[in-house]
DNA sequence: CGATTCCTTGAGACAGCTCAATTTCGGTGG
DNA sequence: CCACCGAAATTGAGCTGTCTCAAGGAATCG
């Protein structure tokens, strides 16, 4: 899932003039296939067209708080964001993870119950609550859409428990380099087969707070995969799997079902 | 094999002879408020009416395996059933409780990646699939609702990968008797301030399927909770909470935001 | 090239797990 | 109604995986 990172890679977070030209017709958009949006007619797409407005986040960017009015909702159109929680006393977990395509925000609801933040570069495209909610009543596919990626999360999330209730350490290290090792074969870049390189956008302490353990911990259980064979670290953020089935065999699933095809 | 407790047992939950009178018209529906049906019109609710139908589980009876094709949706009108994964070796994690006027199943999608499990005497109010997934389209007021009732689970999901990543056995156990106790007291049996009586279905083994726990972690912090005076035990199903604002303090959450009214 | 941030590694502590009795509850049959 | 039985719950004792605290070591950025 993470890392976007897309259009090239370049140096790290330098070099973008890019950005201005995220801001498309919504017929050229990047997301225009798996977002919200995604089933809608010309015409209807003309009416999102007029109401629809862009925001940009830095890195590290807070793009709303637990408790804020955000007065819109959005669909991250370019970077990943993170939605999590915070417990009075400093204990973090993240809830979820947001890519391009997914949807920020509940309609029906001022204020999130979450924080949600920019962990890279991000562009939202944002259509202000109100007119949102209108939308949905007026335009039966963009409904019928958020249903869908809503159960789509509900799912993700569910599983996530099992990951965060009953997985050891090592398997939930396995786990999530998986997950985000797969996604990055099927975008094609890599084949399901051969080595995999992960860009992977979260610090050892994000990690930890996906997984429910503490940096520390997530650290020495890299080291030991590394020092295993499964996985080599090349600089900070990047993973390299030799051998994605290797990695599978520790994420203590099933495993029958999986390998892409 | 949780527990039984069913058909007769007579006094506790008694004078009404039941199970046939549940079999009633939408208007007389005890879930009729708070169920996917809850903001059709009567004209709409006519249409539901012809096609529904009710299918009775006893306690400790599969409702569903993953995997399966459910062939239908349904509304659970009574009793409580449990969403569950189970991982290859045997362990498994609980990720969704079901209470009356909760909903079962996904529209659009034939079979469950979940084992759903009724836990007590559980009624359902069924619809084939194919018939709702038209009905979606045709009253908006269901999928309205049901879009409304999944971002409200997606909620509950990501509240509990908090509980299962980051919260401490105490807290944990505090988590869970907080929100069936919150629910009884919503209901309304019982006022929020008094002694509320906790009728728990779940087994400690269940309990601790739900937490991420073993059964003997949930056992000891009960037993710790109880001799702290902040909950008593009436048998091995009944837990009476004195002061849920002493349960509450246990969580480990923000707590000021509470309390319902 | 210096500073900061992030990562790694170590040593000891402890929450929760495992294994193992024993007790209690709730239903059943005498 | 009471004694008995099995399932579930409790409790104990020791073990272990993960956390905590602490000290370096690398990578990235200005």
């Amino acid at each position: 899932m993470p890392f976007d990172r897309s259009p090239s890679k370049a140096v790290t977070t330098s070099s973008l003039p890019k950005l201005k030209n995220v801001e498309v017709e919504c017929s050229g958009c990047p997301i225009r296939h798996r977002a919200v949006c995604a089933r809608c007619a010309p015409t209807e797409l003309q009416r999102l067209e007029e109401i629809k407005y862009y925001r940009r986040y830095d890195a590290g960017q807070p793009i709303a708080w637990a408790g804020d009015d955000m007065g819109f909702v959005a669909s991250v159109v370019k970077g990943v964001a993170t939605i999590s929680q915070t417990m009075a006393d400093g204990r973090k977990q993240m809830v979820g993870l947001l890519l391009p395509s997914d949807f920020i925000g509940r309609p029906g609801r001022a204020s999130t119950p979450y924080d949600v933040t920019a962990v890279s570069e991000v562009t939202l495209c944002c259509f202000r609550r109100k007119p949102f909610e209108q939308l949905l009543v007026t335009t039966p596919a963009v409904a019928e859409r958020l249903l869908d990626m809503s159960l789509d999360e509900l799912d993700a999330a569910r599983e996530w428990m099992l990951v965060l209730g009953r997985k050891t350490a090592r398997e939930k290290i396995a786990s999530l380099l998986t997950i985000v090792a797969r996604r990055e074969a099927t975008v094609g870049l890599s084949a399901m087969k051969g080595r995999i390189v992960v860009e992977l956008p979260l610090t050892r302490e994000a990690m930890a707070d996906y997984l429910g353990l503490t940096l520390e911990t997530v650290s020495r259980q890299i080291s030991a995969l590394k020092n295993e064979g499964i996985l080599e670290l090349d600089g900070k953020r990047r993973i390299v799997v030799p051998d994605i089935r290797l990695l599978m065999a520790e994420t203590g699933d099933d495993m029958d079902g999986g390998l892409i095809a």
